[in-house]
DNA sequence: AGAGGAATGGCAAGCGATTGCCAAAAGTTG
DNA sequence: CAACTTTTGGCAATCGCTTGCCATTCCTCT
């Protein structure tokens, strides 16, 4: 196919009158070699249309300029976010970005790890569902970064979904709303258990009675049987896992011929595309999701490049969009 | 940090009794070996934990085990179907997916396409935005399979907008409208010309006067510009380069008092998500792009395991989600 | 029983870069 | 100007696996 065989350091080396090693230098350490050598040998690469094997480059340093972004459902439009900051960011250094779905299971994510764990420079674990201990565990061996979920000594960023909750709170609270039921997500989900005892919190100190349901899983289709479940408990105000999940919730209310937000108030968690596009439009809390993957691999990156760096932990804002799911309380 | 140094192919061999070549055969090619002797070696590599490092195995072998899809904008929900299918699919056979935005821009697919070339088997193009020509030169050096873009020669999987865009077209017809706008996407994209070309051709066939306007960046954003330059048009029938596009329309007639359908009737591409949140909502021809974005990879990978399979070009069909946007024409 | 062929395993040469170590050259200093 | 340090470039080993080639061994078939 390819007549003209594609070059190597040595081949420039040669044109270059130059070792190889230099050649090497003069891509990868360029204050170990001469100005002006480096400037023949860049000259001549150019030339030849050098370009240096990012395999072989890889396997003999450790250094691949790598990363990887493991997400536990690729199909659910949170993610696109942090998908989305990832990506751009790794983009931006010119490193390749590798994406891989967990299907919400943790041993998956272990499995990639492992397969990929030469491959990359390091992981960044969005909403990661493998248990404490063995996250930390794989801390020690590999670089990781985590996206929404909180382990100490780790690195991450995380959205303040504890401020958000009592956002929630406050929010309902202001409307009258006595009653809460918490539609939760996965159980293995940080992020559900860290909502629910914000939530409860608050819930407590504003006198209001909190419920949790659940689990459900994160979609649509869950909506359905999170809405029937709160009716039953019947508080007025369901505040949702999710938007898909609150979407769903919306959607099995209208059926069922309630009006939202007259007979129940309804609110979400994140924001996606599409929240404000549903009627009635959805009360959320918004959160820089691409900046929270975004900031995942400055992280990682900073450890990477400087081993040693104490692993910093980012919480990004969050703030309460209101919009025509919520209203006064019944009554 | 680690203690224990990985075990490589030399490792298995002197405890197994056998040579290095025989473990890396045990594990890439069966059939080269005794199976009682493989049945031995690949005993003791799990008792000491082996794993292949992929790099070396690619640097030597020059398979990578792994795809790259190049998207032109990871902003755009319509993508994500793709994505995930392509995800997904690759994931299936075990390969690593790398995921790559080229930010509309032909040069930076060139541009990523040369620096990943050595580290994946081959790429997967979404709505590539490089001229034909260069593709097509660049597809006898790589491994290439499009999505959503047609080319002599190449595979690919396309949604079949041919037919799509005269779904929409009758739909109208039937519905009494006697003119049309398209609201045409980027120049460089296939896409647009395509379903410009089949509305226009089938516009003439039924007798509605057909208008090509833009190109508008297919974003909510443009939704306005969009929406105003129809209006001056005057046709009563909007058709959206994708649905974005179309939900920006939707929501600048809105604000300009204009009542959808009755009024005027808008049709998108794609039925992204949100398509049916919205108010009114949204016509819009379906396509299956998770499923494009997976038999892209699949078409990759007979080329790549079998070298010398003819390109098969798929054309998966399409149809026209007929929801609240389209009504009869006014008058 | 002998010839031809298939199956099996080992040897060793790569793949294309990086990097520790050394030596020569150049620069610094008192 | 001698002694010392810094700069610069080359040598050669190495990363871990694959694979062409060869030598055995084992079948098969006439």
């Amino acid at each position: 196919m390819s007549p003209a065989k594609r070059s190597t350091v040595y081949d420039v080396a040669a044109e270059a009158g130059v070792a190889a090693s230099t050649v090497s230098r003069a891509f990868s350490n360029p204050r170990r070699v001469n100005a002006a050598t480096r400037e023949h040998v860049l000259t001549v690469a150019e030339r030849l249309g050098y370009r240096p094997n990012p395999l072989a480059s890889a396997l003999q340093s450790g250094r691949t300029a790598t990363v990887a972004l493991l997400v536990p459902d690729i199909t659910n439009p949170h993610f696109f976010g942090t998908i989305r900051g990832a990506e751009r960011r790794a983009n931006a250094s010119g490193l390749t970005f590798i994406l891989s779905n967990t299907e919400e299971s943790g041993d998956n994510e272990r499995r990639q790890i492992e397969r990929l764990e030469l491959s990359v420079d390091g992981f960044v674990l969005a909403a990661g569902r493998m248990s404490e201990r063995t996250t930390v565990e794989l801390a020690r061996e590999h670089n990781l970064a985590l996206v929404n979920r909180r382990i100490e000594g780790l690195p991450g960023a995380t959205v303040d979904d504890g401020s958000g909750s009592r956002q929630i709170v406050e929010h309902l609270a202001s409307l009258g709303h006595r009653s809460l039921v918490y539609l939760s997500g996965p159980k293995e989900s940080w992020h559900a258990a860290e909502r629910w005892r914000a939530l409860s919190a608050m819930a407590g100190r504003r006198g209001l009675r909190a419920t949790r349901l659940g689990p459900f899983s994160p979609r649509m289709e869950s909506g359905a049987a999170a809405a029937d479940a709160a009716l039953v408990d019947g508080a007025t105000a369901l505040v949702a896992h999710n938007d898909l999940l609150a979407i769903g919730v919306l959607r099995r209310l209208a059926e069922r011929g309630l009006d939202v937000p007259r007979e129940r108030s309804v609110v979400g968690y994140d924001d996606i595309f599409g929240a404000d596009l549903c009627v009635p439009a959805l009360t959320t809390l918004a959160g820089p999701h691409e900046e929270a993957g975004r900031m995942a691999v400055e992280l990682l990156l900073e450890r990477v490049t400087r081993p040693g760096t104490p692993p910093r932990q980012v919480v990004l804002p969050a703030h309460l969009v209101v919009r025509g799911s919520t209203g006064p309380a019944p009554g």
